[in-house]
DNA sequence: AATGAATGAGGTTTCATTCAT
DNA sequence: AATGAATGAAACCTCATTCAT
């Protein structure tokens, strides 16, 4: 067992039990130690859940994205909804949205970096919508605001799950693909 | 103090302080009570956390919502925004949306409710955008998919709060005004 | 129980088994109550230990000191012994005592009252040596040396119990009296 | 690092900031070492502090004193105040007079060597002071009575600071010399 | 000679809960 | 309607100790 070993585990139960589930007894019985243990690589818990957003904050809030502007709509999209899965889907990344969720209106930290997060991806969502408004794949008048629309439906579509993603590329290709 | 007291003040723990702030002995001393007094107002913490499950699933999930849709798009807009702002920067119930966040992933409950209220938004959504689309207010080929769309980021504009809700609808407008 | 029974037991462990034996299970033992209920009491080991503190610096820093100055030399050294007695052997008191020697070199606080009731005793010692030596009752050219002399060594005799204190008296009386 | 270096270096902790903080983890943290390495020297911590209190005992407890006697008085007692400084104010054996003070009502061996002590420095102050006695440099009826004076009162100076040794020596002298 | 890793026991503290009043 | 007092359970944390390397 290592730190990441144990950053990880509290990150899972953190998303799958909630924040409070997250005791040290439990997180060492998930690891197969005993609590004290976990004392040997970490002085605290909230030293525990410092590395949690450390970790995190260097795996996710500055993920790289390349995407090939030069495919069709479709694929470009695609691509980007691929972007917003390694994120919001990935096995590991996912917990990290969900502490953020979790923790936003409680921790600074959370809402800091909930902010930088989405930051991220409108500015991605921005790169890609106005190249393809440039390239006259799309047809608007506006598209910064349309590339925040599609920013903000993707990512509430991965979140609150009331849509799947892909038919949210769709309905926004339906809309606005020339 | 009575029931209702006990549960507006534990649901503003809840959203100003974190979930797990929300302790007897903290809830009580915020009510100028003691800790014991709660227990004659309630059987358990669970059930006065129940209590603000039924509190606010009253109060949230079946919002009227009536617009006089013969008005300028700008003006149903303004109306639909003037809706969300009662849920989401509403003293009260803006620390059910803060609960439904935190507990989302963790209690089956707050999952459920969240659905029940992102739905009714879509649908609500639904009804403005479809009849603006009939009147020619704006233009599109798809109206349910841009009345998602618009549920989408304007309830991403209130809970992260990235963009203000105004500028969104402003930003929309300027997409599909006739 | 109230917060002097557990100042005093834990006064007591203190004397008896040592600061390091001072756990709030076996204080808690001591009084027949459960750990948990000390917290009733005191928010914390630290608080009770200040109030240990406080309690003994309002009991033993102050002691009024009456003698009879007009008796024979015996008679005032016996009450002197009799009123250093009150503080060291007395059954409470002594435990402050024995907490003061144990903490002196760690607890800033401890050093302080241990210079304190030194210097009480001191001034008091002098107080009757002076006036005896003013009665002609001993023989000395420098009373202040002496009073010294007669406080430290009568300390000494109770702190270190090398010396019966009555003893102590009785060779410091063969020593000066006229 | 050998044992010496830990016995002192868990003399100077006691010392200097108390018994109780004189933990293992403290300890090799103090000698650049990690905890599990102590236990090369030592079998556990009782060990430690046994081998703390051997070392000290044939460094305090049997500490050969060599006056001239035929000096003047003042350069007797000079020799005396030095000879104490050598137990009390030295670097390393204070800390053992430290030890004494805060386990003599905890533990048996505390108490023992403390008395020990206390009367080793008896026993050379009444070499001294009755040799002075009968030479005439100090006039007195009972040489014993007054060499406990010297003694407890000198040792308290030492231990308790309130008066400088010095200054206790020459109210002394300003007492007794012939 | 030293240490990284782990651990049982026991420390302080917090918490929800109970109950007599 | 409220509370003072107590408590079992479980939280976080520290400590001395062990053991393979």
């Amino acid at each position: 067992m290592d730190k990441k070993d144990i950053i990880l585990q509290a990150a899972f139960i953190i998303r799958d039990e909630g924040y409070d589930r997250l005791t040290l007894s439990y997180l060492a019985q998930k690891l197969g130690v005993r609590k004290a243990s976990l004392y040997y690589h970490f002085d605290s818990k909230d030293r525990i859940i410092s590395a949690v957003y450390d970790y995190f904050e260097k795996d996710c809030l500055h993920l790289s994205f390349t995407v090939d502007l030069s495919q069709e709509p479709e694929a470009v999209l695609e691509s980007a909804v691929s972007h917003w899965s390694d994120l919001f889907t990935d096995r590991t990344r996912s917990a990290f949205i969900s502490l953020l969720q979790q923790r936003m209106d409680a921790d600074q930290r959370a809402w800091d970096d909930m902010q930088s997060l989405l930051l991220m991806l409108y500015s991605q969502s921005e790169a890609i919508i106005s190249n393809m408004a440039e390239r006259g794949s799309i047809r608007t008048n506006n598209p910064q605001a349309l590339s925040r629309l599609f920013a903000s439906s993707l990512t509430a579509a991965f979140i609150w799950e009331l849509e799947d993603p892909q038919d949210c590329v769709k309905g926004f290709l339906s809309l606005f693909s020339a």
